[in-house]
DNA sequence: GCCGTTTTCGGCCCGACTGTTTTCAGTCG
């Protein structure tokens, strides 16, 4: 079985699972989980680094025994702590822990003391009034966990950024309604731009006597109430999205913002600092003993510590912290860096608004210039264009760019990779083209290295300019084919191709990690709509977010040029 | 299990809310 870093997080977090319920050393299970998380951020393949070079490079939080456990796991594709659990442990009880309320204490009697094992004897358990008897439960603990159970079942996961944006939207608009309110500002990995998110923290200033929680939870969109404190409340909205909402006076905004954006690991990192310097940090300020020495801004905050402020989208303890004391902090890109986009679509296939309402529209962005890349003929479902359609299109736009002022469109296509690497059109219509982006619409389930080819034979290819979508890999419905990315952005880099941060909410592909990747072999990424109408360029606050969290910069995307900085780069190839 | 501008041993972020208890453990973020 070929292991990839997935599994090797799988089996961390499944020992540290059990490792919680036999009640080990709390900081033993954290180096478990730190370790996963590692395993799951690294931009490269553990196992093709340990064949390359024979070791792992020094990662943080991975020591000596988990450094050899890695090479186990790798090399056997089991783990010998993890059998070991297995035989002391039901292997399914860690399925229990995925029960919000239930932790490894409770875990734990819940198997010793009721010889609960599975999901279906726990719900048994609960319906058979037996949890209530146990020392610690009563019959609310065990109403909560028999409703836990139910909606376990069909319960909404993640939300995609853009869907958990429109509820954050209107709630914040409900929530400044109440009296004594201040600001009110959504933290949490909605603020670090994460691709999906699990619930939307929302941080709220207010008078000490603002009866702000009682707004909130008279919200007409709840459907349930978990929890209602003075400071402190928690519900679920109908749609299944959960919603935190944390009040703080005004003078504690910063260390409260700083504490409710996370990530967790981040601030954990941030309050050692301030341990080493004698200080404690909460979210109510930044304190030396008794006197709280800052906490209105986060800038604040990271003052104290010897820090500049770091942006939210970095606070994933991925090195930020090392970086920002070195004075080396990435200046992110902004969505007003663009100078242009790179991707779109328009009524000739499969998208809604024509050539001229496009370019009008990439114009009210502040747009120098938008590529038009419709499908290709291989992807019928799309109508894609065949050379004698191209060529029409051709011509259309040559002829409305000299009617248009101050917006250029470029003359591209989305090009179909086929299954044996090659453009699904023809040289000598792909030579009159500015650009062209090639992409993978089909023939997901190659092996890595059948893929891996295909894209590659496309890219050298003399007239490609952007691998499109690089993943494929569309958010909670569509896993990434299986390529090898590091060798893709290589030869993008010796080609003179670009690779595209596809924009689009349902796909923010090149992932983040991929873009640190892209932005260290020295290729630029080039951030693009993929507009199939004229709204859809709003899309591209979600790429910009995503390019922050992977580190980059203004010089590190394509599509900031100038239309006169940009042509050449199109035509540089091999 | 990791790690070192006090350290190779002895620490490891910090507080709110709930439910069960009667002063606090467990869970969560």
């Amino acid at each position: 079985m070929p292991i990839h870093n997935a599994d090797i997080a799988a089996i961390f977090e499944e020992i540290a699972d059990l490792l919680e319920i036999q009640d080990a050393n709390p900081f033993r299970v954290r180096a478990y989980r730190n370790a996963a998380r590692a395993m799951g951020e690294l931009g490269r393949d553990v196992k093709s680094l340990l064949e390359h070079d024979g070791k792992l490079p020094k990662l943080p939080g991975i020591g000596t025994d988990l450094d050899a456990k890695i090479h186990e796991i790798v090399e056997t594709g089991k783990c010998a702590l993890l059998e070991r659990l297995h035989k002391e442990l039901p292997p399914a009880i860690t399925e229990l822990l995925k029960i919000p309320g239930l932790g490894p204490k409770r875990v734990k009697a819940l198997y010793h003391d009721l010889d609960v094992q599975t999901l279906e004897q726990l719900l048994r358990a609960a319906r058979d009034g037996r949890i209530r008897a146990l020392h610690g439960f009563g019959e609310k603990t065990e109403r909560n966990i028999l409703d836990a159970i139910e909606s376990h079942i069909n319960q909404a996961r993640r939300f995609k950024l853009v869907v958990a944006a429109q509820y954050a939207d209107t709630l914040i608009t409900y929530l400044g309604k109440a009296s004594g309110v201040k600001r009110v500002v959504v933290a949490g990995s909605f603020r670090r731009m994460r691709e999906t998110v699990g619930d939307l923290d929302i941080l709220v200033t207010a008078d000490a006597d603002s009866k702000v929680m009682d707004h909130f939870t008279a919200y007409d969109e709840i459907a349930e109430i978990l929890s209602h404190g003075p400071t402190r409340s928690s519900v679920v909205l109908k749609s299944g999205l959960q919603v935190d909402v944390r009040v703080v006076n005004e003078e504690s905004y910063g260390s409260a913002l700083h504490y409710f954006t996370g990530s967790k690991s981040h601030n954990i990192a941030v309050r050692k600092l301030a341990l080493a310097r004698g200080l404690k940090i909460n979210e109510y300020g930044v304190f030396k003993g008794q006197t709280r020495i800052a906490g209105e801004t986060e800038e604040s905050v990271y003052h104290t510590v010897g820090l500049p402020y770091i942006p939210p989208e970095l606070r994933e303890d991925r090195g930020e912290l090392e970086i920002a004391r070195a004075g080396h902090l990435p200046h992110l890109i902004e969505l007003a860096d663009l100078k242009g986009d790179l991707h779109a679509h328009t009524k000739a296939t499969d998208g809604r608004n024509t050539l001229k309402e496009m370019a009008l529209a990439a114009k009210a962005m502040g747009f120098e210039y938008l590529a038009i890349t419709e499908h290709s003929r291989h992807l019928t479902v799309a109508h894609g264009l065949d050379p004698q359609r191209l060529v029409k299109q051709i011509d259309e736009i040559d002829r409305l760019n000299e009617e248009l002022q101050g917006v250029t469109l470029l003359k591209g296509i989305e090009v179909d990779i086929l299954e044996d690497g090659s453009l699904d059109l023809p040289d000598s219509v792909l030579a009159r083209l500015d650009l062209v982006v090639g992409a993978v619409h089909s023939q997901f389930a190659l092996s890595r290295t059948k893929q891996t080819e295909r894209i590659l034979r496309a890219m050298a290819h003399p007239y490609f300019t952007i691998l499109a979508h690089p993943t494929g890999r569309l958010i909670d419905q569509r896993e990434p084919y299986d390529v090898d990315m590091l060798r893709i952005i290589r030869e993008a880099k010796k080609r003179g191709c670009y690779l595209e941060l596809n924009a689009h909410p349902e796909r923010l592909d090149l992932l983040d990690t991929q873009c640190q990747m892209a932005k260290e072999e020295g290729v630029l990424v080039s951030i693009n709509s993929d507009a199939h109408n004229t709204l859809d360029f709003s899309n591209l606050r979600f790429g910009i977010g995503q390019a922050r969290r992977g580190w980059l910069e203004k010089q590190d995307v394509l599509n900031t040029r100038t239309l006169k900085a940009l042509l050449p780069l199109l035509k540089a190839t091999m």
